[in-house]
DNA sequence: AAAATCTACGGAAACGTTTACGGAGCACTA
DNA sequence: TAGTGCTCCGTAAACGTTTCCGTAGATTTT
């Protein structure tokens, strides 16, 4: 017997469904006795209430929409679990989608989550992502939203980063102490903040220290080994090629590792590198990989927490909040 | 003007609800002067279809549930992009969900897909679950369910896994080969399928090889790398130590690597490393890990496709299907 | 004995859709 | 002129819940 409804439950007791539904919710109004068939026909029947059903009357879901870019990459499934927990925690459940950092398929889903009314919408933005209207359609909806890591100036909502600006400054000091002198930076996606401002904290370290930024040592990639891998090859095969150099991700650094063992470049006696994020394998790697770390679990928390206060009180609404991160340099054997 | 419905715009333009669903659905039933009324006053005011009260009255909702361990691991990852994939190009949502391995959990996600009135569910069982009446619940519901990966025969349901005889018989089989005398294998929670097959096909190679396994060579860790690290580090301090091991999986072999380095063991010379998965990293370690080659993407398209079609075609209730993805040896440099 | 209170339940509206059915208005045919 | 056939639209039921309100009958209070 497929799909039980309360109808049914009522039907066959030969009672009404609001006693069912009162019978099921153990609400005040109903004999000890017609409770105790009810949950039993319900058990029996394997009933389970229609989400469907109950968030049409009850205008609520309990649901939180969550899209990354992708999921097979450390630190957004890190993040994907810090906002779980703390939303499991609060009766909520999670619906988590993958942009593939495709603005068409964002667009996509943050309609699809519309149409599935959740409660409240985290996202970190695509790369190929220009256009905001999808997103600041959700303030006029007053769906919450909170914007994680990759966020823009143009979206109205929460922001929840890292300090990308210190952490890109503090791989650019430490590579300058070490008395490197040609420090390149092989850098994301330009459109994206992260990009720019890790990029930010890169140069304004050189200009601390009085050393010149030249734009050949300035490289871009996706964040992909692969593309990395391509970049770095170019990179370390210019006249005059770097002596350190600060990746943007420790994604993009495993594929300066690989070029440079390519290559047969030593790291790090011929070359510093830096990497971004601190990734489980960071330490396995050979050399080890000094990176930058960040609070990918701390960002989830603090995201769903930020999300659930402000499904639970609409009513303030005060000015989108900002929270900013600290990172911290890893010394390991790269650098 | 938050959520807009059918009902509003009905009000507005003073036709009935009836007329701007036909509009909306581009039927034959309105003037095409109507439909245009429709369509802008919808577009003005974002309006967004409820895929819940869809849902309710068509009784399908095209959305299949996925639920996996764990997602901050390649292997289930990857799974789930091969699943979306093919999900999505049929006009299917995808729902995923993490049992962190705990049965409690998965119980409740379980219920909870139910209660969501999903078409389909695809699941990788959690290493804690003994009991699976939840699971053999959706038989009777009449929702069709795949297992992949991680499977259990006491399931009613549909199966897609890797040939893991096969390959713990070809990773055994080639340390036998490359000389190796004593060795071990760091296997995987016992009562999980996938541990029992590789164990079972590297007892196998052994046999065929006529060299003795003995149960001093076989400990036990969780997928964890840490926990693999402690395992690892007990079995390479015991008198005689192995000079080659079998991780059952690559994150495994991740903590034995790692307790390599602590002991100061040489790999490959003194103990050869074979793993179990191909993770993005492996040719990317020191040395790179030879492993085994599972096809996860293939797994999670072709658990895709069986559920579309049995969803598609609820009628054809034929046996449950099996499917045996074949496994190969990538060698790399720890063996 | 009448009035007031309690207990346990049912009726019905509402949430946002889809869709089967019927019907008004009009033009055309015989 | 009456009948036939379109075109376009509305009515209403249904999907599975929750919840407000009303009420019959039993029990207690005056």
């Amino acid at each position: 017997m497929p799909q039980v409804s309360i109808k049914d439950i009522a039907r066959m007791l030969n009672i009404s469904i609001a006693t069912v539904s009162r019978a099921l919710h153990d609400r005040y109004d109903v004999h000890p006795e017609t409770r105790k068939k009810v949950l039993e026909l319900a058990e029996k029947l394997n009933y389970r209430p229609s989400s469907q059903a109950i968030g049409l009357v009850k205008r609520r879901t309990n649901t939180i929409g969550m899209v990354v870019p992708e999921i097979d990459n450390q630190f957004f499934s890190e993040i994907i679990n810090g906002l779980e927990n703390v939303a499991y925690q609060a009766g909520f459940n999670v619906m988590i989608f993958q942009s593939q950092n495709i603005y068409e398929r964002e667009v996509k889903i943050i309609d699809q989550l519309i149409g599935a009314r959740v409660d409240g919408i985290a996202i970190s933005i695509a790369s190929s992502t220009v256009d905001f209207k999808h997103l600041n359609l959700l303030k006029e909806m007053d769906i919450p939203l909170v914007m994680f890591d990759r966020v823009s100036d143009e979206v109205y909502g929460h922001k929840i980063i890292n300090d990308n600006i210190e952490g890109g400054y503090l791989a650019a000091e430490y590579l300058i102490k070490q008395g490197r002198k040609r420090i390149a930076h092989v850098g994301g996606v330009e459109n994206l903040k992260i990009s720019q401002q890790r990029l930010h904290g890169f140069k304004a370290a050189l200009r601390d220290y009085q050393m010149e930024f030249k734009e050949e040592y300035l490289v871009r990639t996706t964040f992909k080994i692969e593309d990395s891998f391509q970049a770095a090859l170019k990179l370390l095969q210019i006249p005059e090629p770097p002596d350190a150099i600060f990746a943007v991700s420790d994604y993009v650094a495993l594929g300066v590792l690989k070029a440079a063992k390519e290559l047969n470049i030593k790291i790090p006696e011929e070359l510093a590198l830096v990497g971004f994020s601190n990734l489980a394998v960071a330490p396995l790697l050979e050399p080890s990989l000094t990176t930058i770390n960040q609070q990918s679990y701390a960002i989830g928390e603090e995201s769903a927490r930020i999300l659930l206060e402000h499904i639970a009180h609409p009513e303030l609404k005060t000015e989108p909040e900002n929270k900013i991160f600290k990172t911290n340099l890893v010394i390991r054997n790269s650098a």
